[in-house]
DNA sequence: CTATGTCTGGACAAACATTAGACATGACAC
DNA sequence: GTGTCATGTCTAATGTTTGTCCAGACATAG
């Protein structure tokens, strides 16, 4: 429980509005002391936030009340980051990523984020949605048209964004062998992995996500660790193909019965024999890959 | 059993406030000795800490003791905040942590950390859970229970985990000069940083997260594109020292009239003048640069 | 004995909240 | 243009909360 002044800094609705709006159309109706004072749980501040994000993002302050009021506690997050209703040119979620990138604005490219996840399944999404939408990042990167900082405050926002998705998507809690999914040496382009590692436990396989930049001997002692009955490396750049290249000629030597799969825009560049190169869209290659594995 | 005076040394409530604690809010109820001294138990001691971090926290001083005499004897150490320094944390999900971590079970590292963001507010249990977690992580690699990949997978799901958090904290300020926060060039650890723009979205701040390994010069471009209110680096290890540094030398110089603030573990070896140390728990940071920029 | 610690009960100022209403601004209709 | 309405901000008068302080009496340790 908050007093006005604690959540007037958590809303970011400053104390007299915040009154002005309780007074004017009841978005919230925080109980009271014995002496009058307000107090504001955490759904009071939640709504206030979303009611914030409603006026900031162009709705009158009249129409985001009704829609707070009615929100249940659960849809509050989401009406948050909600834009105008007669928005301009900039529906398309695609050019607001962009857009948002290029004004380094983490807000903004979260809802590009929450419009896109919200408009088809997770699959579907970043295919047709997220790759294209980075690599119109890439292209305005290119251009000049986006700084680094940018760039950045994207790439981050969509691992973020992925992630969640690849917890969301933990279900299939069968503690058998793991699939390893990861980078090799000095890589550092995780999105295509984490998608993948996601789809594939959306798929019901049991994954284990290892990130960027896993040494060779790291993977070998991960597969005897674990049992883990397939890997999978990301390979995005050109740069990286050797690296993967070494990680799979080092798991191949190590004699485990592991299957070794590569997968992402540069895997057909890795030249060793024993490998199982997965397709470049989501769906093809989780079933590539459980074909393989059955 | 201790005196007022050391109850108000082992509490950090001096004398006259914790007699007017006692006084109108009942929150403590120290027996007495014949000639009606107090005497303060372990329990009390530790209701009297739970205050004094609900308080610091910004919880109005009635509230706070409605909570602190509602909680049982064991749930008090994780109301507080900023606990005694002897009270270790709960040893349960911080081993389960170096425990899946050994394993390389992304399931079981994600379980633990839910059970970690379960027991409270985001800010203590990054503080009290997830910080002590990951030191014992550390222990664990250098003694060589832990392999890189243990590591690489256990570093991912914390890094997933606080940017749900990120995300989930809502943003919901208006849309008004950011904060940025992010990593000079090269540096790649990004915990504290995320905990920390995570915090402040939280406590109301509009935050822009820009990730790991920004060049100066995208820093400047982004305060100057944003308009930013802050910047805020994150310094963790030794040798992002001199990076920092030069981001900063770098900001200082391009002449706007941003806040520069530095934080982590090795913020206090940047040296230079015009910024702003942040200390080194969450809600002392944030604080630190709320007050920096009122 | 002396210095320090503690007790009670009250007092006080600063910070914080309350209400009702006023006011400036901008959007929109006529 | 004028009038009206919606909305964010501000004021004034009043009340509450809370950290700190004081005086005088009693207790304890060296």
């Amino acid at each position: 429980m908050y007093t006005i002044k604690q959540a007037a800094l958590r809303s970011g609705v400053n104390v007299a509005l915040l009154r002005a709006w309780e007074r004017r159309y009841g978005v919230v109706a925080p109980i009271r002391t014995d002496s009058g004072y307000r107090l504001y749980d955490d759904e009071a501040i939640s709504r206030l936030q979303a009611m914030r994000g409603l006026v900031d993002g162009g709705w009158s302050p009249r129409q985001a009340a009704e829609h707070v009021a009615a929100a249940r506690p659960d849809e509050l997050h989401a009406l948050a980051k909600q834009s105008a209703p007669e928005d301009g040119p900039s529906t398309d979620p695609v050019a607001a990523f962009v857009e948002g990138a290029t004004r380094i604005d983490s807000r903004a490219i979260e809802r590009a984020l929450d419009d896109m996840f919200a408009s088809g399944s997770f699959e579907r999404v970043v295919e047709e949605r997220l790759y294209p939408a980075l690599a119109a990042l890439g292209d305005a990167w290119a251009d000049g048209r986006v700084d680094v900082a940018g760039e950045h405050a994207a790439a981050a926002a969509v691992l973020r964004r992925l992630g969640m998705a690849f917890e969301a998507a933990g279900s299939a809690s069968r503690a058998d062998r793991p699939i390893l999914v990861g980078l090799p040496p000095d890589a550092r382009h995780e999105v295509a992995a984490l998608a993948f590692a996601t789809a594939a436990r959306r798929a019901g396989l049991s994954v284990s996500y290892l990130g960027a930049d896993v040494p060779a001997a790291s993977w070998i002692e991960a597969v005897r660790l674990t049992g883990a009955r397939a890997v999978v490396l990301g390979v995005a750049l050109e740069q990286d193909v050797t690296a993967a290249e070494q990680v799979v000629t080092a798991l191949g030597g190590s004699a485990s019965e592991v299957v070794i799969a590569v997968g992402g825009r540069r895997s057909e560049s890795v030249r060793n024999g024993a490998v199982v190169r997965l397709p470049n869209t989501l769906s093809a290659a989780v079933e590539t890959l459980r074909a393989t594995l059955d």
